[in-house]
RNA sequence: GGGCGCAUAGCUCAGUGGGAGAGCGGCGGCCUUACAAGCCGUAGGUCACAGGUUCAAUCCCUGUUGCGCCCA
C-alpha cells in the first residue's frame, strides 16, 4: 500500500524538529539493555557542569557522539550513550555564594549544612537546564541512566576509590607547597593554574653584608616576599660572589641575619645580578632550595594574601600588593633600592577567579602520580587504548612521564567530603568506607571529619565505571565496561582523559575506553576563543532557534549583532550539527562561521525539495516490502526493482550510492566526521539532485503503458536512493531525516522510525563499472555543450538544432547511443547525431570541443556568436598547447622513460595523443571559423 | 627555555610521490512545472621561503621565517 504524505513547500527547521525527540523517547529507542546479546557500544558523556548552560563545546561533542551512537545503533550494536552531569565544585559554589552575597550573606553565616541545602536547591532549580539543552540538540542518550557526580551511588564510588588508594599508600596527606587561590579560598592543582606572560616589574634590592664589607644585590618580581627571606643564593661557580659565600647579610626592614649560600639550581648567573633572595615559604623553587639547605621557612603571607605577624609590625595586615608598595618605599628611603626595570613575567593565575595564586606550604591530600601513570602509559603504547588523532599521544606521553602528585583536597563545601577523621586524643587518621564513630587508632570518640572536599576531577576520573554501578558488580558494568569510545575536547586531555586512564586501570584493571577521539576547539570566524571579552560568543541555541536582536546580549554577542543587527534566523539543530560535523577535521581549530550554518540549512532545504519531487512522482507507486531495502540485494527476489528494467541513470546512481555508503561508513569507522558530511553533501546535491533527478524526469513524466516497467524501475530507484540517503544522513541530522523518512511511501513491514532501521550496506556484488564510465562520459559531453552555450552567448532558453558526436571507443559510442535522450534534455539539443570523423570534414562553421575521447561539433546556425566561439577556441588552444608542452617535456626525459613505472609512462603517452587530437580538432574548427568570417 | 603542531584560491579548509580540490565569496546568464535557501556557466593558486632525496616533490628529509597550542 502506498501512503504518500504531503510535505510543506519549503524546509522549516523549527517545524520539522518539533516533536520527534519526544517520539523517540516515548518509544524507548534510546534505551540500552544490559541483558541484550548484541555487542555493546558504549560512550559515556563528558559530564557538563550541572549548573552551566550550553555552549559550542557541548554542541560539538553532542554532534560527534550522537553520530557515533546512532550509527552503531543502526548497525545492530547495543548502543549506550550514558548521560550525566558534574557537580563542578568551585564553579557552582561560587555561583551560590554570589547569590548569597546579594542578600548580604556569606556561606559562613549559614554554616555548612544550611549552605549545602542552598546549593542543592540551586541545583534543583538550574540543574535541569543543561540536560534539557542537550536534548534539544537531539542527543540520543539513555536518560534512565542519567548520573550526577554527587549521586549516592557515585559518592560511594568516590569513597571506595579514596579508601582503597589510601590503603595502598597512593593517597597520602602531606605538608607541601601548593597553589592557593586567595579569592577562591582554596588550594588548586597544578592544572588549574594558568601561566601567561604579562608585563611586569623587576626590582633590584641591596642586602647589606652583616660584616659591613658591602652589599649584595638581589632581583625580584615580588619584593614583599623579602619579609620572609631566609637566605640569599648564588651559583657556586659565579666568580662575582665567591668571597661572599658563607657570609651573612642583614635583611633590611626585618633585621634578620641570613646566610649567603651556594646553590647550583636556583640562581641563574645569566639572569639579573645572579644572586637571588630565597623565600622558602612563598615560592616553589625557593621551597626546594630550602629543603636542600635546610633553611628556615617563615610564612609571612596568609590565606587572604595578607601580611602575617611574622613580619615587622608596620606591614602586618596589609594586602600583599599594599605591602609591596611599602617595602619598595622603605628600600628607597633607605637607599637600598638599586634600580627597577620592566620585565615580562608569567604569574600563576587561578583558572577560576583569575587572581594570582599564592604558593604556600600547606597540609593537603595528594594522589601519587607516577605509580598510576606508568600503567596508563603502557596501555597506550600497547594499543589497549588508541588516541585519535595520533599526534595527541605525544602530548599524553609527555604529561604522563612528567606527572606530579595531584593535590586533591579543596577548601570548599560543595563536593565529596574527604573520608578522613582526625582524633582528638591521638594522632591517628581514620580513613573509612563507612562513617566511623570511633578512632581506629585509640578507640576514642573524639573524632572529627576532614572539612575539605575532593577535587571534582577526582570523581570525574571514576566516571566511566562509577556511572555503570561500580563498586558493585552489576550487569551493566559487565556489559558496558570498558567503553568503546571517549570523545572529548583536547583541552581536558590531562584533567580528565589521563586521570580516567589511571583510575580505570588501577581500580578496574582494564582501560576505561578502547579509543579516545579528541576534537578541536570551536572558535569564532577569526580564530579567537569565544569569550565575553571579545564579545564573539555564538550560542548554539541562538543558531537553532534564532534570536531577535533584543534577545542578544550586547557584551557576549557584540560580534553577532554587528554581523546581524536584526538578530539571527533559526537554522535548526540539524543544520548546526551538519556544520559542526563538516568542520570537525582532525586536529584543527574550528573557526565557526555562521554563513556556513546557513549554507547547510540550504542543503537540508535541497534534500527537502528533492523529497517533494520524489513524492510528486511516486503518487502511483506501490512501495515494495521494506525488507528488500535492507537485505543486501543479493537475490533477485529480494531486490526492490528488476535489474533489467533499470535505465543507465538508475544503474549509475545506484553504483554511486554504493560508493557513498562505503565512503560514509569507512569515514565513521575512522572518526573522519568531516568526510562523512562531505560525502553526503557531495552525493546528495551534486549527483543525486543535479544529475540523477534531471536525467530521470522524462522517464517519470512518460505515463504511457509502454514506459510502465521503465518508469516503475526509476520510481523504485528514486525512492530507494532517497531512502538510503536518509538512513546515511540520520546520524548527522536526526530530525529532518526522520520527518522526511516518515513521509516516504513504505512497505507494511517498515520499522516505525528511521533511527531503528538498519545501516545501509554496500552491494559489491552489483558492480556497475561500465555504467559508471558511460555516465561519466555523458556528463562530460553534456558539460562541454553547456560550456559552449555559456561562453558563446547562446540564449539559455534556445534549443540547439543539432550536435554531432564522434568517438572511437565502442564503450563510448554505446554510452552516447544510450545517452542521447539525456544529452537532448540536459544540453537542450534537438538532434544528436553520432557520426564518423570524416563527416566533420565537410562541416563548415561549427563550434567544437573534445572531451573524454569524444569529439563534438555544433553547427553555428545563427545561434552561436562566431566571435565568442573564436576566442573560446583560442583560449582552449592555448591551454592544450601548454598541456602538450608539459607532457612532451616529461616524455623526452630519458630518465623518466627508463625509470618511471611502465604504466605511468604509458599513461603520459596516451595523454599526449589525446591532447594532440584535441589540438588538431580545435585548429580545424578555428580555420573554418576564420574562413567563414573572411567569406 | 622545552615540546607539539600549522603555513594550499579573496575567506574557511580538505587532500595526494606522478600535471592542485571543496564550500562560501566574486563575475556572467537564467523565475527551466522539487527547490531563487534555486539552476547553468566562469575566473581565481611558483601549495610560506631556501636547500636536499627522487626519473618525478605541494606531499619525504634539513634549515629559515611567520603563526598557534601545551609544558616549565
Amino acid at each position: 500500500m502506498s501512503k504518500t504524505a504531503e510535505i510543506a513547500q519549503s524546509y522549516n527547521p523549527l517545524e520539522v524538529e518539533e516533536g520527534w525527540y519526544e517520539f523517540w523517547t516515548e518509544k524507548g529507542f534510546f534505551k540500552a539493555d544490559e541483558k541484550s546479546d548484541r555487542p555493546p557500544y558504549t560512550i559515556v558523556i563528558p559530564p557538563p557542569n550541572v549548573t552551566g548552560s550550553l555552549h559550542m563545546g557541548h554542541a560539538i561533542f553532542v554532534t560527534l557522539q550522537d553520530m557515533l551512537v546512532r550509527w552503531r545503533r543502526m548497525q545492530g550494536y547495543e548502543a549506550l550513550w550514558l548521560p550525566g552531569t558534574d557537580h563542578a565544585g568551585i564553579a557552582t559554589q561560587v555561583m551560590v555564594e554570589r547569590k548569597l552575597a546579594k542578600e548580604g550573606l556569606s556561606r559562613h553565616d549559614l554554616g555548612r549544612e544550611k549552605f549545602l541545602e542552598k546549593v542543592w536547591e540551586w541545583k534543583a532549580e538550574h540543574g535541569g537546564r543543561i540536560t534539557h539543552q542537550l536534548r534539544q540538540l537531539g542527543a540520543s542518550c539513555d536518560w534512565d541512566r542519567e548520573r550526577f557526580t554527587l549521586d549516592e551511588g557515585l559518592s560511594r564510588a568516590v569513597r571506595e576509590a579514596f579508601v582503597r588508594l589510601y590503603e595502598e599508600g597512593l593517597i597520602f596527606r602531606a605538608q607541601r607547597m601548593v597553589d592557593w587561590d586567595p579569592a577562591g579560598q582554596t588550594v588548586l592543582s597544578d592544572l588549574e593554574v594558568d601561566r601567561e606572560e604579562e608585563e611586569g616589574q623587576f626590582w633590584y634590592l641591596r642586602y647589606p653584608l652583616t660584616d659591613g664589607s658591602g652589599h649584595i644585590v638581589v632581583g625580584t618580581t615580588r619584593p614583599e616576599t623579602m619579609l620572609g627571606d631566609t637566605a640569599v643564593a648564588v651559583h657556586p661557580d659565579d666568580e662575582r660572589y665567591q668571597e661572599m659565600i658563607g657570609k651573612t647579610v642583614t635583611l633590611p626592614l626585618v633585621g634578620r641575619e641570613i646566610p649567603v649560600i651556594a646553590d647550583k639550581i636556583l640562581p641563574d648567573p645569566e639572569t639579573g645580578t645572579g644572586a637571588v633572595k630565597v623565600t622558602p615559604a612563598h615560592d616553589p623553587n625557593d621551597f626546594e632550595c630550602g629543603e636542600r639547605h635546610d633553611l628556615e621557612r617563615i610564612q609571612v603571607i596568609g590565606l587572604k594574601a595578607e601580611i602575617l605577624d611574622t613580619a615587622p609590625e608596620e606591614f602586618v595586615g596589609l594586602d600583599r600588593y599594599e605591602a609591596r608598595k611599602l617595602v619598595v618605599q622603605r628600600f628607597e628611603e633607605a637607599g637600598l633600592l638599586e634600580k627597577t626595570e620592566k620585565r615580562p613575567f608569567a604569574p600563576g593565575r587561578s583558572q577560576r577567579t583569575g587572581v594570582i595564586v599564592e604558593p604556600l606550604p600547606m597540609l593537603q591530600w595528594f594522589v601519587q602520580g607516577k605509580p598510576l601513570a606508568d600503567p596508563a602509559i603502557a596501555a597506550v603504547d600497547q594499543g589497549d587504548t588508541e588516541i585519535i588523532p595520533g599526534v595527541w599521544k605525544k602530548t599524553y606521553d609527555h604529561f604522563m612521564h612528567n606527572i606530579r602528585d595531584w593535590c586533591i583536597s579543596r577548601q570548599l563545601w560543595w563536593g565529596h567530603q574527604i573520608p578522613a577523621w582526625y582524633c582528638g586524643d591521638c594522632d591517628h587518621v581514620t580513613v573509612a568506607r563507612q562513617d566511623p564513630d570511633r578512632c581506629a587508632g585509640c578507640g576514642g570518640d573524639q573524632i572529627t571529619q576532614d572539612e575539605d572536599v575532593l577535587d571534582t576531577w577526582f570523581s570525574s576520573a571514576l566516571w566511566p565505571f562509577s556511572t555503570l554501578g561500580w563498586p558493585d558488580e552489576i550487569p551493566s558494568l559487565e556489559k558496558f565496561y570498558p567503553t568503546q569510545v571517549m570523545e572529548t575536547g583536547f583541552d581536558i586531555l590531562f584533567f580528565w582523559v589521563a586521570r580516567m586512564m589511571m583510575m580505570g586501570l588501577h581500580l578496574m584493571d582494564e582501560v576505561p575506553f578502547e579509543k579516545v577521539f579528541l576534537h578541536a576547539m570551536v572558535r569564532d570566524a577569526a580564530g579567537r576563543k569565544m569569550s565575553k571579552t571579545y564579545g564573539n560568543v555564538i550560542d548554539p541555541l541562538h543558531m537553532i532557534f534564532g534570536a531577535k536582536a533584543d534577545e542578544l546580549d550586547e557584551d557576549l554577542h557584540a560580534e553577532l549583532l554587528r554581523q546581524y543587527p536584526d538578530g539571527v534566523e533559526p537554522q535548526g539543530a540539524d543544520a548546526l550539527r551538519f556544520t559542526l560535523a563538516i568542520y570537525a577535521a582532525q586536529g584543527r581549530d574550528i573557526k565557526l562561521d555562521i554563513k556556513r550554518i546557513e549554507g547547510y540549512r540550504a542543503f537540508l532545504n535541497k534534500v527537502w525539495n528533492a523529497t517533494r519531487f520524489a513524492l510528486m512522482n511516486l503518487e502511483d507507486y506501490e512501495a515494495p516490502a521494506y525488507e528488500t531495502y535492507v537485505s543486501a540485494w543479493g537475490e533477485e527476489s529480494v531486490r526492490p526493482m528488476k535489474f533489467e528494467d533499470l535505465s543507465l541513470a538508475d544503474r549509475w546512481i545506484l553504483a554511486r550510492l554504493d560508493d557513498t555508503v562505503e565512503r560514509v561508513t569507512q569515514a565513521l569507522e575512522e572518526f573522519r566526521f568531516n568526510e562523512v558530511a562531505q560525502a553526503l553533501y557531495q552525493f546528495t546535491w551534486r549527483e543525486f539532485c543535479d544529475w540523477y533527478i534531471e536525467l530521470v524526469k522524462p522517464t517519470l513524466y512518460d505515463e504511457s503503458d509502454d514506459n510502465a516497467p521503465r518508469r516503475q524501475a526509476t520510481q523504485g530507484t528514486l525512492l530507494y536512493v532517497l531512502e538510503t540517503i536518509l538512513r546515511l544522513m540520520h546520524p548527522v541530522c536526526p530530525y529532518v531525516t526522520e520527518e522526511i523518512w516518515q513521509a516516504l511511501p513504505k512497505g507494511e513491514d517498515a520499522p516505525e522510525s528511521v533511527m531503528i532501521t538498519d545501516w545501509p550496506l554496500a552491494r559489491p556484488q552489483l558492480e556497475m563499472e561500465v555504467e559508471r564510465g558511460q555516465m561519466e562520459t555523458l556528463i562530460e559531453v553534456i558539460s562541454a555543450i553547456r560550456g559552449i552555450r555559456g561562453e558563446t552567448n547562446v540564449n539559455p532558453g534556445a534549443v540547439i538544432e543539432e550536435v554531432l558526436l564522434c568517438a572511437e571507443d565502442p564503450a563510448k559510442i554505446a554510452a552516447l547511443e544510450v545517452g542521447t535522450p539525456y544529452i537532448q534534455r540536459l544540453a537542450k539539443v534537438e538532434a544528436v547525431r553520432l557520426v564518423g570523423s570524416e563527416e566533420f570534414e565537410g562541416l563548415k562553421a561549427a563550434a567544437a570541443a573534445v572531451t573524454d575521447g569524444v569529439e563534438l561539433r555544433i553547427p553555428l546556425a545563427g545561434l552561436i556568436d562566431v566571435e565568442e566561439e573564436r576566442s573560446r577556441i583560442l583560449k582552449e588552444l592555448e591551454r592544450v598547447a601548454e598541456d602538450i608542452a608539459f607532457v612532451s617535456k616529461k616524455l623526452s626525459n630519458q630518465n623518466f622513460v627508463d625509470r618511471a613505472p611502465a604504466e605511468i609512462v604509458e599513461k603520459e603517452r596516451s595523454k599526449l595523443t589525446a591532447y594532440e587530437d584535441e589540438q588538431q580538432t580545435l585548429q580545424e574548427s578555428l580555420k573554418e571559423l576564420e574562413a567563414l568570417e573572411a567569406g
